[in-house]
DNA sequence: AACTCACTCTCAACCACAGCTCGAT
DNA sequence: TTATCGAGCTGTGGTTGAGAGTGAG
């Protein structure tokens, strides 16, 4: 079946815009968003090939198609045959990249057409190009003489794109640009000015350090005040001090002691947990409301790859797969693999491994809370004691005949 | 099987205003 | 560079109505 365009209905939708919640054809895609700033910032990218209805975030050379999360887990898992293909990261962008631009982040499609002249064209050079990786994913990163290669990066050839000309982000979204050297990056090395850059989901440019070190990596919005501490590492914490203890955030994160074979499965995974420990340098570009979520974390299993998803305000109690997909930050990280299917040597028996990372994943699903959470106690006590007629605030001044106790109503 | 109707459930919108942010001076 | 001002924005909760969902006929 053949989804159409959201916009015009007439094409077949190529494009998924996240911010729009929409699938569009690329002609539309460069009609909507060239119509003024605020929609030319939204990122988009590809279309799944397979359900149609999420944005891909993984290229299958071997299949030649383009892949959401869910179908990528859903195709690729395993140890089937499917889990040797070859995989790309597919990058999102924003602006209005000409076509030749657009053939340059996405050189596999081919039915690009050209889009002219357009009206904000000239005005991509404010926008920029980010390092795109080209990575395998999942079992396909078990080499053949069985090491563990967990973490294959290699720089792809957009590198050479002028970084001044358009947004282009691996995924859909900011990327964790994470090298292993983070582990051992003192405190406070993340202020240290270097190239700066312009990070997306922040409120004008917002200065990010170290090119492709912490890149899009900030955690100004999250919340991760101490007290959310059960709710982010799935452990209670009776001493706050010791969450920036070598020790404790070393074991949090299974980078202690750690064998250097597993440092290649772990490398990526510690070092996101270190940033954490280290420096609030995340910035997930989607959300204002932010709780994060630790759903395989455990520091009794040092050794096993923990996964830590950022969920956002879209998410909900029943959140599935398709979920974490609509959520941009989770989904940086479940680029890597699903929280049900820890990338870790245990993978060797990935029955008792993956069914463990379920358990631990259900039982961290029922024990969330989503009450409502009052950040200002000063305008809630004025909420309480403001007056209503029929639950809507009036002006303290006007006199009304609405009794609330009454079931005779007026205003 | 398809349709209508009644009922239940969910959730966004509405309202005023204190407090906050940010640009201008 | 710092202080002040003002415009505009944000968040707060109870009620309501629209729309979705469900089951019976």
């Amino acid at each position: 079946m053949v989804y159409m365009c959201d916009f015009c209905g007439e094409q077949r939708s190529i494009v998924y815009c996240r911010s729009d919640a929409a699938s569009l054809c690329f002609s539309c895609d460069h009609s909507v968003h060239s119509a003024n700033a605020l929609s030319r910032r939204h990122f988009r990218t590809l279309v799944c090939d397979r359900c149609n209805s999420q944005p891909a975030f993984i290229r299958c050379v071997t299949e030649k198609i383009s892949l959401c999360q869910n179908c990528d887990w859903l195709g690729h898992a395993g140890s089937t045959s499917a889990s040797r293909h070859q995989r790309q990261a597919v990058n999102c962008y924003s602006g209005c990249p000409s076509s030749a631009e657009l053939s340059t982040i996405w050189p596999f499609v081919s039915d690009i057409p050209s889009v002219g002249d357009s009206t904000c064209e000239k005005e991509m050079s404010s926008m920029r190009i980010s390092d795109k990786s080209v990575t395998n994913c999942g079992d396909s990163l078990q080499s053949k003489d069985g090491q563990d290669v967990s973490v294959l990066v290699k720089v792809n050839d957009v590198n050479n794109i002028d970084k001044s000309s358009f947004w282009m982000e691996s995924s859909s979204m900011p990327q964790l640009n994470i090298k292993s050297k983070i582990v051992d990056q003192p405190v406070g090395l993340a202020n240290s000015t270097s190239s700066k850059m312009f990070c997306p989901g922040t409120k004008g440019p917002a200065y990010c350090e170290d090119d492709g070190f912490y890149e899009d990596f900030n955690m100004d919005e999250v919340d991760l005040n101490i007290e959310n501490y059960d709710e982010l590492f799935g452990i209670a914490l009776n001493n706050p001090e010791q969450l920036f203890g070598n020790d404790e955030i070393d074991s949090l994160f299974g980078v202690k002691d750690m064998p250097g074979a597993d440092l290649k499965c772990q490398g990526t995974r510690a070092a996101e947990g270190s940033s954490i420990g280290q420096d609030n340098v995340v910035q997930p570009a989607c959300s204002n409301t932010v709780f994060a979520d630790s759903v395989m974390s455990s520091k009794t299993e040092p050794n096993l790859c923990f996964w830590t998803s950022l969920s956002f305000s879209g998410l909900t109690g029943e959140s599935s797969v398709g979920d974490y997909q609509d959520c941009s930050a989770s989904s940086i990280l479940l680029m890597e693999e699903p929280p049900w299917c820890p990338q870790c040597p245990e993978s060797s028996l990935p029955s008792t491994c993956r069914s463990d990372a379920v358990l631990r994943y259900k039982e961290k699903k029922a024990a969330r809370k989503f009450d409502k959470k009052v950040r200002y106690a000063s305008r809630k006590a004025r909420a309480d004691v403001r007056r209503r007629v029929k639950g809507r605030f009036v002006k303290a001044g006007d006199d009304y005949d609405y009794d609330p106790l009454s079931q005779t109503r007026s205003c």
